[in-house]
DNA sequence: CATGAATGAGGTTTCATTCAT
DNA sequence: TATGAATGAAACCTCATTCAT
C-alpha cells in the first residue's frame, strides 16, 4: 500500500509523484460528498482532467487511489509531529500545548476532506493500510501523552488518564470539521481554538484560576 | 423516510414493524463492518435469514434500509432526551450531568453499530434523512445547553460556550465507540466514564478542586 | 388453448366459468391499460377480487388468462356471425348490410377493451390461439363476402374486390375504437355509423345517387 | 423524449446518431415480433452486434429504445408531409389524391416494423411520447382534410365528413401491414393500392363512373 | 374454498478495466 | 503519452408460482 508498490507504466518517478499528488487533492471532496465506492473511474478522470484510459497510466486499480490519498494525508500528520516534538524544548509545557493545538486545528481545517475521509471510509481500506493509519494515530497520541505528561512532571497539570486526554486533544480538532455545521452559523475556527484549549486546560490544570484568559 | 412510507406489500402492520427490526438489527454490523455499498442484497438476505426476494416484501430498495435504521436508532435519542428531561427536576445540576452522561454513554456503547452508522454513512443518506439526524443532535445538544444553563444559574458551572461543552459531552460519548481500538486493551467503560466525567466536571466548575476525587 | 383444457382445482364447471368470465372481464381493461406483461398477478388478483393464490384456483398459469380472454371474446363473434347469417334470408342485400354495420360497430364498441387487445397483445398469444384468431377473422370476412356477393349477384352492389372491401368494413369497426381519440371531441357513435355507411355504400353501389340520404 | 435528451457517454455526436439509428432498425423486427416487454436486453445487444455495456454507452434505458424508434419514424411523416404539401399545387385534387395516397401505402409498406410498432406498443410510450404520436397523426389527417377540402371546392368530390375520409385513407394504409396475412396468398401491393383508390374514390367523387376503370 | 408469506430465476443496469488507435 | 469505445461480471430488483395455514 506503500505508493511506490502502485503500478505505473512510466519511468519518470517525478511526474507519476506530482501527478498522484495532483489525483489525491482533486478526488478527495468528491470522495467526501458521496463516498468511494459511489464514486466512479470517470467521475474521477474527470475532476483530474485527464482521460480514463491516462488515469489507469499513473494507477493499477481504483484501490490505489485510496492509498494515494493516505499517503499525501500522512505527509501532514509526519511533518506536524516533527514540528511539535520541536515545541518541547523552547517552550513551557502550557505554552507548547497552546501553541500545538493551535497548529494542530489550524492544520486539520486545512485539509478538512481528508480528515472527513478516514472518518467515512476505513472501512474500505485493505488491512494493512488500516494499521498504518492506527499506527499513525497511536503515535500522535504518545507524542501528545509525552507532552502532557512533561507539564504533571513539572507541576503544571494534573492529569488522570494521559491518553484520554490525548484522545478529546486529538479528536476535538476532528470535531471541527465533523461538527462545524452545528454549530452556529458564522462560528469562528479562531475562537473555536480559543474557547476549546481554555475547556481543555482547565481540565488539567494544576492552578485553575476561576475564569482563565477572560481578559482576552 | 419515515418507516411508513416504505413500500411493503404486506398489509400485517405489526409484522412489517417486526421484520423491519429485525432487518435493521441483523444488518448493522454488516454495514459498519464493510459499509453499505459493499454490502449486497445477498448479504443482507444472509445475515436476516430471508431470501432476497423476500426481504423486498419489507422494503422497496436497498436503500429503505438506511431508513429503518435509522428510525430505530431514532428511538434510542427520543427516549433518552424524555429521561434526561426528567432529571431536570429532581437532580442538581452537578448530579443530573453526571447522571446523564452516564446514562448516554452507557446507551451508545449499548448500540455502537449505529452509532458508528452515521459516522460513516451520511453521505449515502437521502437528504431529508440527513435533515432528520441533524436535527436529532441538535435537539440533543440544546438539551444538553439547558442543563448546563441551569448549572450556570446556580452558579455551579463557569462556561464559555455552551454549545462547545455541550458538543464535547456528546463527541466523548460517540469516541469511546470509535476509538476505543486506540485505547490500552481492557480499558473499561466504567474508567472511561469516570475519568471523562472528571474532566468535563473540571473544564466548568465554578469551585474547582485541586484533584477532584483523588482518593477514589 | 381451449379453456377446457386450462388447469383448475374445482371440479364445480359451472363455477368455474363464472369465475373465469368475471376474470375476463375484469382483467381486460387493465391489460389494455398497461399491456399484458406489465400486468401483474398481483394486479389481477386485485382487480378480481381475489387473492394470489386462489386466482391459481382457476387457472394454471398467468398466460391461460389470455385464453380466456380469447374464448370470451370468440363468443360475441360467433353470436354475431350466427345473427348475420339469418339476415340474409329476410332483408335484401343493401339493407342487410346496414343491418350488419350496424350491429357489428355497435357490439364491438361495447367490448372497446377486447378490441383494443387483440391489436396489441397478439404477439403474446401462443401459436395456436393465434391461429383461432386469424380463422375467426377469416371466417367474418368470408361472410362479408357471401354478403357483398349477394349484393353483386342482385346487381345492388359492382365490387373490384369482395375480401378488401369485406376487409374495410370490419376495421372501420375497430378504427371507431382504436382512433376515437384523435377525432372531435364529441363525436358520437351513432354519427360514425351513419356516415361510414354511407361511405361504403357509395364505394360499392350499383347505382349511385348524388348525395345519398342528404335528407336524413 | 427527443433524442437529444437521451443519456450517453459519447460526446461524438455524429457516432450517437448512427449507432442509434443502427439500434432503432435492428430492434424494430424484434419489438414487433415478440414485443417490446418480451425482448430482454440480452436479445437486443446481440441483434444490434453489441456487449450489453457497450449498448447503454448510447442509451441511458430500455424504455429510451422505444424514443429513439420514434424519432426514426417521426423522419419518415415529416418528409411525406412536406412532400404531400408540394403535391398542392402541381395537380388536380382528384390526382393529387391518387399520388399521395400511393407514396402513402408505399412508404408505410417499407417501414412495416414501425407501422405495426405503434399499434402495439403506443401502452408503452411515456405519456409526452404519445402526444408526439397523436400530434402527428392529426397533422397528417389535417393534411388530408386540407386536400380533400380542395377538391370539394372544386366540385370534384362530395364528402359527408372530411375528417372520416381522411382518418380511413391513412388507415387503409396501415392495414395492408396488419391484415395483410388475412389476404391471399401473393397478393400484390399494387393491386391493394389500385383497388383501395378506386373504392376511396367511388366514395367520394361528385361524379362517380358506373364502373370506374373496369377496363384496366 | 381462501389467504398471503416465501422463493429464486431472470430481468435491467452499472462500472472497473483494457486496448486499438 | 493520451483517448474513449468496448467488455462482461455482478449489482439491484421484480414477479409468477407454491404451500402451509
Amino acid at each position: 500500500m506503500k505508493e511506490n508498490d502502485i503500478r505505473t507504466y512510466s519511468r519518470n518517478t517525478e511526474l507519476v509523484s506530482e501527478r498522484r499528488e495532483h489525483i489525491a487533492k482533486s478526488v478527495a471532496p468528491l470522495f467526501v460528498k458521496q463516498g468511494y465506492e459511489r464514486t466512479t473511474i470517470r467521475d474521477i478522470a474527470k475532476v483530474c482532467g485527464m482521460s480514463m484510459g491516462h488515469l489507469y497510466y499513473y494507477i493499477g486499480s481504483k484501490e490505489d487511489i485510496l492509498g494515494i490519498m493516505m499517503d499525501y494525508d500522512q505527509h501532514f500528520y509526519t511533518d506536524f509531529v516533527k514540528q511539535m516534538i520541536a515545541s518541547y524544548d523552547s517552550l513551557s509545557p502550557t505554552d507548547a500545548l497552546i501553541k500545538v493545538i493551535d497548529d494542530l486545528y489550524r492544520g486539520m481545517a486545512g485539509i478538512p476532506d481528508f480528515t472527513r475521509f478516514f472518518y467515512q471510509e476505513m472501512k474500505n481500506l485493505q488491512r494493512d493500510a488500516r494499521r498504518v493509519i492506527m499506527d499513525r494515530e497511536r503515535t500522535l497520541m504518545a507524542e501528545f501523552e509525552k507532552m502532557l505528561q512533561r507539564g504533571c512532571d513539572s507541576g503544571e497539570f494534573v492529569i488522570n488518564d494521559l491518553t484520554l486526554v490525548a484522545n478529546t486533544i486529538i479528536v476535538t480538532g476532528h470535531m471541527w470539521v465533523l461538527r462545524k455545521p452545528l454549530f452556529a452559523r458564522g462560528y469562528l475556527l479562531d475562537d473555536y481554538i480559543r474557547y476549546q484549549t481554555e475547556n481543555i486546560l482547565k481540565s488539567i490544570s494544576a492552578y485553575p484560576k476561576k475564569k482563565p484568559e477572560a481578559q482576552d
